[in-house]
DNA sequence: CTGAACGTTTGT
DNA sequence: ACAAACGTTCAG
């Protein structure tokens, strides 16, 4: 309907659930708040908002969008390549809002930018080429629509100069004056009288307000305000990098100057930022809040397979950084843009001031009471004060606002590990926190560290660098133990950095620990392990959630003794690079659970490589402990080929037949399985011994304690298998072709 | 800054 | 026409 209001005036248009993201297709969960309002759940139903649990992670154009140019739909459907896919969907500018088929655009597409992280979602050439940013494009009267998140408006704003220009080509307005009706208002303003009568409406007198004190905050007021940590710092080029376009591809070369634009982040800001920042803030806080980081995470990861997006080099690290992006509650592509990079700002910018506080509180714990709560206890209170911190350290103005410079104190930035490490050493007083673990987990997006953390030298205080350099000091590193690496980690940021290189942090073992604070997790995602060991711990499933979407490098991962809630996580993404997994002694699992979890995702598009199963490339899983019958087994035989170990030892329901299916003449496992653990399972019996015969590659099988297994019987297996005379009695039997039999007698 | 409210758009 | 809910504004 509206086709012909929005686009290209610069209206937004509003975008509409996708319909088909596991949010969208999740029901209500009736306890948060939104679903708390609602009639239905006996609320009063103002709040108007969808359940927090059902924010779609990729809100596509309303069907009634049409191409500003030709009037017509998105016409994809029509073609069969790639490109011509492309060429006839209708993609939405983030920068003027025109929705507009790239075919019918007579300039070609050349220098348009993609935003991957939204459906239909663009830079268009006709922007770039005019060197527009976000923040141009909504630049006029409202102020509110450009709205530049914080950070990001740092990047925008420096592309700024550029005159903004709608229709036609605004001289270089000031930047502290929006121009009252110039080009894109909102809809709602558009019909308002001139802005300079008085408050038409409450709503719109509150609005002028806004404005008016955005311009009139001091200049210098300026340059404080919205200055993310890394323009402060200066040795923030890594986080700069990481900033940019983190979720777009760029179809052509950026300029030089785009490049230097992005670099010096340290300019004053327009005021109008400011008050867009703030604002965009507001709304960030609420859409992290809102995020399921999972889904989204998932069909990105799937469907950007094809081109790399600047932002993956830049912020790094494993495939998984495409996690970084965000779920997203159903937003307009620019302010949906804009939150996922301020997302990713905000990680960079928290690590950041987690660094600078790392640093300064070196100096002492000064703040250490700083709200006299009693320590509940060692753990406790690290963990809390994790959360505190985190709580607290959002917003590096906040920080620094505090009363007393206590800002020093506060362990800011570190991860969990690092935290007890820094707190045993210490011994500071601990700061019981408000609880809030889990919402604030999805605000806090943490980027991979790179490779190798900038900068390359030390600085010191005489302004030259130390003789040694990052590598040096690396190859030092790699001799400490963890611990001492979190010692080190506080000496200055630059040490805090090299020392989350994920070549010192290859396994983090959090096992066992009572409860994961989300400042080990985002510990955990700076240092990219290969191997992550959270077993026995009290991972939630939100959490672990979090965890595994941006850990796509992730190699092995250890979940004994955990929950079933929590590790249904793993059925909801894939792990391209898993290849060990340890679901041992997990409560409460069923064969549906399991089914869940090595079934290809049914959402999975054709072609993707998911819709061979998530767990497509693990060669060793370990189900020790579980319920799981032949029924799982089955799909264990079909979704793991890989699979050269698995552990089914204290399977109770594991039994002949269940081994005659894992080598039976059509399982894959027949030829990869090397190693097969069957110890405790009681209802073996030795006729599955022959059936072992099967595996070429079986070097060795325990049935230690299967009480139905005999050892006569693997003598007899071990003498049938061919000459060599059979050990005596007793374990462990040595099958000639090196198969060794474990058994107890 | 945050949560609440609500006009308006969107899909059915 | 109605229910759902997006995006913005406002009050505290």
């Amino acid at each position: 309907m509206s086709s012909s209001k929005g686009a290209g005036a610069g209206s937004r248009r509003r975008r509409t659930r996708c319909r088909k993201c596991k949010a969208c297709q999740r029901t209500e969960c009736g306890e948060c708040h939104f679903c708390k309002d609602m009639k239905k759940f006996g609320g009063p139903g103002r709040m108007k908002q969808s359940c927090l649990m059902r924010q779609c992670t990729a809100p596509v154009l309303p069907h009634t969008a049409v191409c500003l140019l030709c009037g017509e739909a998105g016409k994809e459907d029509t073609v069969e390549g790639e490109e011509e896919k492309f060429n006839l969907s209708l993609m939405e500018c983030s920068i003027c809002n025109e929705i507009v088929h790239p075919a019918c655009l007579k300039m070609g597409t050349a220098e348009a930018v993609i935003n991957n992280e939204i459906p239909n979602c663009w830079e268009c050439p006709k922007c770039k080429r005019e060197g527009k940013s976000n923040k141009d494009s909504g630049g006029d009267g409202t102020g509110k629509r450009r709205a530049d998140n914080g950070e990001d408006g740092v990047r925008w704003k420096l592309t700024d100069e550029v005159a903004q220009h709608k229709k036609k080509l605004l001289p270089a307005p000031p930047p502290a004056e929006e121009p009252p009706a110039s080009a894109h208002k909102r809809k709602k303003e558009k019909e308002l009288p001139p802005p300079d009568t008085g408050p038409k409406k409450k709503l719109k007198g509150g609005r002028e307000k806004h404005l008016k004190k955005a311009s009139e905050q001091p200049s210098d007021g300026n340059k404080l305000q919205p200055l993310p940590s890394w323009g402060r710092v200066g040795s923030g080029d890594l986080e700069v990098k990481g900033s940019i376009s983190h979720s777009t591809i760029h179809l052509s070369q950026i300029g030089p100057s785009d490049l230097e634009k992005t670099k010096a982040p340290q300019g004053p800001l327009e005021p109008s930022a400011q008050s867009d920042k703030s604002h965009q803030r507001e709304k960030l806080e609420r859409f992290k809040q809102m995020c399921q980081m999972l889904e989204r995470v998932k069909n990105s990861s799937s469907s950007s397979s094809d081109s790399d997006s600047d932002s993956d080099t830049d912020s790094r690290g494993s495939e998984g950084s495409s996690g970084g992006g965000a779920s997203s509650r159903a937003a307009s592509p620019a302010s949906r843009a804009q939150r996922l990079a301020a997302l990713g700002f905000s990680a960079s910018e928290e690590d950041e001031e987690e660094d600078e506080e790392e640093e300064e509180g070196r100096n002492g714990g000064s703040e250490a009471a700083r709200n006299g709560k009693q320590p509940k206890g060692p753990r406790a209170n690290c963990q809390e004060k994790e959360n505190h911190h985190r709580a607290a350290s959002r917003g590096s103005e906040r920080a620094k606002q505090q009363p007393g410079g206590r800002k020093g104190g506060r362990p800011a930035g570190q991860t969990g590990l690092h935290m007890v490490t820094r707190t045993q050493f210490l011994q500071w007083p601990l700061v019981p926190s408000p609880p809030k673990p889990l919402l604030q987990l999805e605000r806090h997006v943490v980027r991979p560290p790179p490779d190798s953390p900038e900068p390359d030298s030390l600085p010191l205080d005489s302004g030259s660098d130390h003789v040694m350099q990052r590598d040096v000091w690396l190859a030092v590193f790699q001799h400490l133990s963890y611990r001492e690496l979190c010692v080190c980690m506080r000496v200055c940021r630059t040490w805090s950095r090299w020392c989350c290189d994920k070549r010192l942090w290859t396994r983090i073992d959090l096992s066992r620990r009572k409860s994961i604070t989300p400042s080990m997790l985002s510990g955990i995602i700076r240092r990219q392990p290969g191997s992550l060991d959270l077993s026995w711990t009290n991972i939630s499933k939100k959490q672990l959630m979090w965890l595994i979407n941006r850990l796509q490098g992730l190699r092995e991962l250890v979940l004994t003794g955990c929950s079933w809630c929590s590790v249904s996580a793993l059925s909801t993404a894939s792990f391209p690079s898993l290849r060990l997994l340890d679901l041992r002694w997990i409560e409460d699992v069923k064969d549906s659970h399991l089914r869940e979890l090595l079934l290809p995702p049914t959402d999975s598009k054709p072609g993707q490589t998911e819709s061979r199963g998530r767990l497509q490339n693990v060669s060793e899983l370990r189900l020790s402990g579980l319920d799981i019958t032949d029924a799982s087994l089955r799909l264990v035989v079909r979704h793991t080929p890989q699979l050269a170990k698995l552990d089914l030892s204290h399977c109770n329901h594991v039994g002949d037949q269940s081994v005659n299916l894992l080598t039976a003449a059509n399982s894959p496992l027949r030829d990869s399985l090397a190693e097969i653990n069957l110890s405790g399972c009681n209802r073996l019996t030795d006729q599955c011994l022959p059936l072992f015969r099967r595996c070429p590659r079986l070097s060795r099988v325990d049935l230690r304690s299967c009480r139905h297994v005999t050892p006569e019987g693997c003598v007899r297996f071990c003498e049938d298998s061919g000459p060599p005379a059979p050990p005596p009695a007793g374990p462990p039997f040595r099958c000639p072709e090196e198969k060794l039999l474990l058994k107890d007698s």
